[in-house]
DNA sequence: ACACGGCATGAGAGCGCTCTCAGATCTTCT
DNA sequence: AGAAGATCTGAGAGCGCTCTCATGCCGTGT
């Protein structure tokens, strides 16, 4: 690769001076070459590879505004994020879309409270075109930073501020979490089971909520009792002890509606450790249908969402809500619920 | 927030005036404030958080020609990168020695080869300091653009033209895979297992190569029965197929190393669908000692290497690498190799 | 009193790019 | 042939910041 005299990379100037032409036309040709003769133009494509020039990102965004990145901010102080595939497979939808329109990826993590300060004056710095963001919690500060910032955002899972009017209304993607809970109890219940417990996440997440609310929707009209409802935190390891508490609050149980394979992988454990058979003795849905859901023994009976297109769903709401921004401003974007599908395994 | 008059974030300017000062002065003491009088610091640090002040970043890594962020490439062209929780600690590591450091994580996914070069481009249009590249195959041109875009890499596991003495020498984190492997294998043989098999990661990765290896040294002198060797190219799928290929060819096999956890607990399923009892009728030893392996029926025995530190030392190793072209040139810093250990489990 | 060194501050030049606008060149039509 | 229009190209002004260098100010030593 040649550079120029100054020993750094080619610039612009060296581009051009080498093509003899000048520095517009050089950037007119680089950037999609409209207007420039059939001739000049070829002229400059090969001064461009001779150099080995490439476009120096600072400058450009300089002076467009725009940086062709979007920032992914995943809000997890636990260990959460990467034990659980379901941020992998989220991620690896994302990847795709903005990959696919040349855009990149910019993964900011936020574990402790001072991580937040430093997303904040990221975002707020411009490195960013617009945010993607996850797994909020209620009274998270992350999003009324997003909103400072001016960002254009897109959260992954409905915000707990979504429908309660206030705020500004926010741009989001989701599952028809109620739905598929409903869905799986009402199938425990069409197999005969009669006391149906619950293992739920963290209810200051909406998803989690959701998935609560179908549980009671399912048993209505009678109250659960709330001996069957434990929290599993969303982890494995919540899982396990959450059923081993279940177990100790109502033996009884013959049912449980797990709210994430996670979890229910470690539940399966401790029903295997207190002698329990499943499905004969206890039936156990869980939800997300992650690949390691058909791996557990019994394979588990889930309720599916399709992660993935989740993530693209966010990425291509986010990237027309930027063309949005510079073509139309008018134009009104809503935001995308997908639905949920029970797949019946051998668990339950 | 309050704006300057034309309604984008204020700029150095903007804080200038309103401190009453030029914007040299500013500038310093926003970064740092060395050499400014104590009484103009204040009034200066007054206007900023007045006027909500953030340094736009991209004018200011054209003139400092840094960025503050580190690129994380990840090269695989399988859904591997999100199934095996492998990558997700590493990046986790590697987040939090870069936070700490106050610089950000880019992540690039590439899993085509079109990937590559937007990869490569990106690197080469400077938005990263330097680079962390993970998981290389033989033949992978990243290297060769990491090369080419002048950027410091560090990657994590022995790049495979290390030791070739061909190419520059390669700064990189690995652990001593060979030395895992002979331990597994070692144990094996010490539980009386006399017909040992092994599955292997993808070959043309070092790290699956060294364990192969690992393996030969523990039989030694004895050479392996190539009917013992199947290919399970690090997928939980691969594990399950590479197990009833080795059933099929080797019926009387009383041991299987497994070169990654994520293929052991597929090697699991077929043992049991084969109505094979471990670790009666099989002992079977994993690698890398994630989460997940101590969830398998039964707990997994295998090898532990600290996942998370490695990415924390790459994360640093680069870092050291960065302040030392800046300050000392000559600085030669040298590759890290971290031990390897067996854990003990049921399985084998 | 003056010269001198040290410190705090400001003026101004650029970093590499995009984009507007005006000028140059080439068509095409009357 | 000449003018109007369309097409192509270049000059130049910034984008917001850092950093060098010159300048002004002070205290100290002679």
């Amino acid at each position: 690769m040649v550079r120029t005299s100054k020993g750094g990379r080619p610039t612009l100037e060296a581009v051009a001076a080498r093509a003899g032409v000048s520095r517009a036309t050089v950037s007119r040709v680089v950037n999609g070459g409209a207007g420039v003769r059939d001739e000049v133009r070829e002229r400059v494509r090969r001064a461009v590879t001779d150099l080995g020039y490439v476009p120096n990102s600072a400058a450009r965004s300089l002076v467009t505004r725009r940086t062709g990145a979007v920032a992914v901010v995943i809000a997890e102080p636990e260990a959460r994020v990467f034990a659980d595939p379901f941020f992998g497979r989220q991620l690896r939808g994302i990847s795709r879309e903005l990959s696919a329109a040349d855009i990149q990826l910019l993964l900011l993590l936020q574990e402790t409270r001072a991580d937040c300060d430093r997303v904040g004056r990221y975002l707020a710095a411009g490195h960013a075109d617009g945010v993607l963001m996850f797994s909020l919690h209620r009274d998270d500060p992350l999003p009324a930073m997003a909103e400072a910032s001016g960002l254009p955002t897109v959260y992954g899972g409905r915000p707990g501020w979504a429908d309660t009017g206030r705020g500004p209304r926010p741009l989001y993607v989701d599952t028809d979490n109620r739905d598929g809970a409903r869905q799986a109890v009402r199938h425990l219940r069409e197999r005969g089971r009669r006391r149906i417990a619950v293992i739920t996440g963290p209810l200051d997440q909406t998803s989690a909520q959701d998935r609560l609310d179908g549980y009671r929707d399912a048993l209505a009209p009678a109250a659960p009792d709330p001996r069957l409802i434990a929290d599993g935190g969303f982890t494995a390891q919540g899982g396990e002890r959450a059923m081993a508490g279940l177990l100790a609050a109502a033996p009884d149980l013959d049912g449980v509606f797990v709210c994430s394979d996670l979890m229910a992988s470690g539940a399966l454990r401790t029903l295997r450790a207190h002698g329990r058979r499943v499905p004969q003795d206890v039936g156990v849905v869980g939800y997300d249908d992650l690949d390691p859901a058909a791996w557990t023994d019994p394979p588990l009976t889930t309720v599916r969402q399709d992660v993935e297109e989740m993530g693209r769903l966010m990425a291509r709401l986010l990237l027309r809500r930027l063309r949005a921004d510079a073509e139309a401003p008018g134009d009104e974007l809503s935001s995308v619920v997908t639905a949920a599908r029970l797949v019946v395994r051998e668990s339950g």
